[in-house]
DNA sequence: CGTGTCGGGGCTGTATACAGACTGTCCTTT
DNA sequence: AAAGGACAGTCTGTATACAGCCCCGACACG
């Protein structure tokens, strides 16, 4: 693995799990010297991640660890909610293969498996690898590169992507009712593809992203929820400074 | 102005002018020493075009200019006119401020009188900047940065961009009729966002971007007007290789 | 004549040196 | 005592040196 990606991949946990709080300074020999290379690869991966969005240019020079407001976020899942809509719209105009509706059902029975009774403990994350597989399979099956690509952008924002909330969501009283919903999303969408009703995916896909604001909103009431949410440290709450 | 800011412009000025042909190797010595810089600012430059997408990485390492398939473009457009749409619904749903209001107005009004005789020299330029400057105004009322962000990205592509095709327009028999519908769209767009009229403004938005779908479609059949649209060397017909 | 191997050239990734700009502090002056 | 200026430390932007890798071509051998 080369330098650069190894400081990205390490820098971004570091931002991630909330060990470099919101506002720190990164200055390039800084971050050289604590993650032990020089300042050419860590100067790239200071670039890459600037443009993922989680850190950002400041005036002084060098980049500082984001914080983003709830509102932000509501936005960021909305607009996710639109570019999937708009995905599962050009599948269904434009028609899917067989094996990839065949292979979301699939997804779809295993995630029905991991969320019925009897509960075991890894249940919750099989669900979120599977759910994060099925957005995924969605999004390829539209076909579009350039879609696919803005959605991926999107989606590199740790709370916006489709399996942001689902483990901090496991401790919501309506855990059992927002699955239920979700699951019916799911299916809904794939038969939707499979009928041709590119409006009846496009707004289903939307309706599901705002399940993930209602979760957005549960988990800002609830803070040791919020540490299940990776990036949840970056989360200021309404209106600080 | 930095080397890397000036590498990064000059660079794209050449591959969108064509003179560096699709698929052209990009090496970061020939780069630097083509426009008198060392290799590092070079490097970035090239990484933030690899960003924007006009430049991809090859596996034999480096980069080359990209080129695009129609299909391709039609899919960003279309992808354009979603995320406008989105824009406009949000710029509804919220309220938009009565300043912003006026000034949308006014620009189409004198985008009115950019395209009603008598034609003068340097009237369509006029326009397409009055255009550029609606779409970007549009897009600031809808109040969030991150579809900001994101509009920003799909627009980087040349002929993504709302005035990609403007120009060659004027060379199409029907640009009268387009210009009046793209007019009425725009009048149409702000009224629906002033009466809070999301579905409308959404819809009126998707419908605008489709005007762009036409004139590419008209402009792939002419390779002289081709050569009008920014980028138009970069755009490779229905199935080369 | 075809194939395999060896060598050279060029390229990327990385480290590091250096200049200019900036920030923050401390001292001096009013 | 407060304000302004000078200085030191640090940072970014840039250039450049160096190592490892890959690709291509040439040459030799079967």
């Amino acid at each position: 693995m080369s330098q650069t990606l190894s400081v990205q991949l390490r820098l971004r946990d570091l931002i991630v799990s909330g060990e470099m709080p919101p506002g720190e300074r990164l200055s390039e020999p800084s971050v050289a010297e604590r993650l032990g290379a020089s300042r050419t690869p860590v100067r790239a991966a200071l670039a890459r991640l600037a443009e993922e969005g989680l850190v950002e240019p400041i005036p002084s020079g060098g980049f500082a660890v984001r914080s983003f407001a709830e509102e932000e976020i509501q936005d960021a899942i909305e607009l996710r909610g639109t570019l999937e809509g708009h995905a599962a719209r050009l599948a269904a105009e434009r028609g899917a293969p067989a094996a990839a509706l065949a292979e979301m059902k699939r997804l779809i029975a295993r995630m029905d498996e991991a969320t019925s009774p009897p509960i075991r403990e890894g249940n919750f994350t099989d669900y979120v690898a599977l759910n994060a597989h099925f957005h995924e399979l969605l999004v390829e099956t539209a076909g579009s590169a350039v879609v696919a690509r803005q959605i991926g952008r999107v989606v590199a924002l740790p709370f916006a992507s489709p399996s942001g909330f689902v483990l901090a969501q496991a401790a919501l009283p309506e855990a059992h009712r927002v699955l239920t919903a979700a699951q019916e999303h799911h299916r809904g969408v794939v038969e939707a593809i499979e009928h041709r009703e590119g409006a009846r995916a496009e707004a289903l896909m939307r309706e599901h992203a705002r399940l993930a604001r209602r979760n957005l909103d549960f988990v800002m009431r609830n803070q040791e929820s919020l540490r299940l949410v990776p990036g949840g440290a970056l989360i200021r709450r309404r209106s600080w400074a």
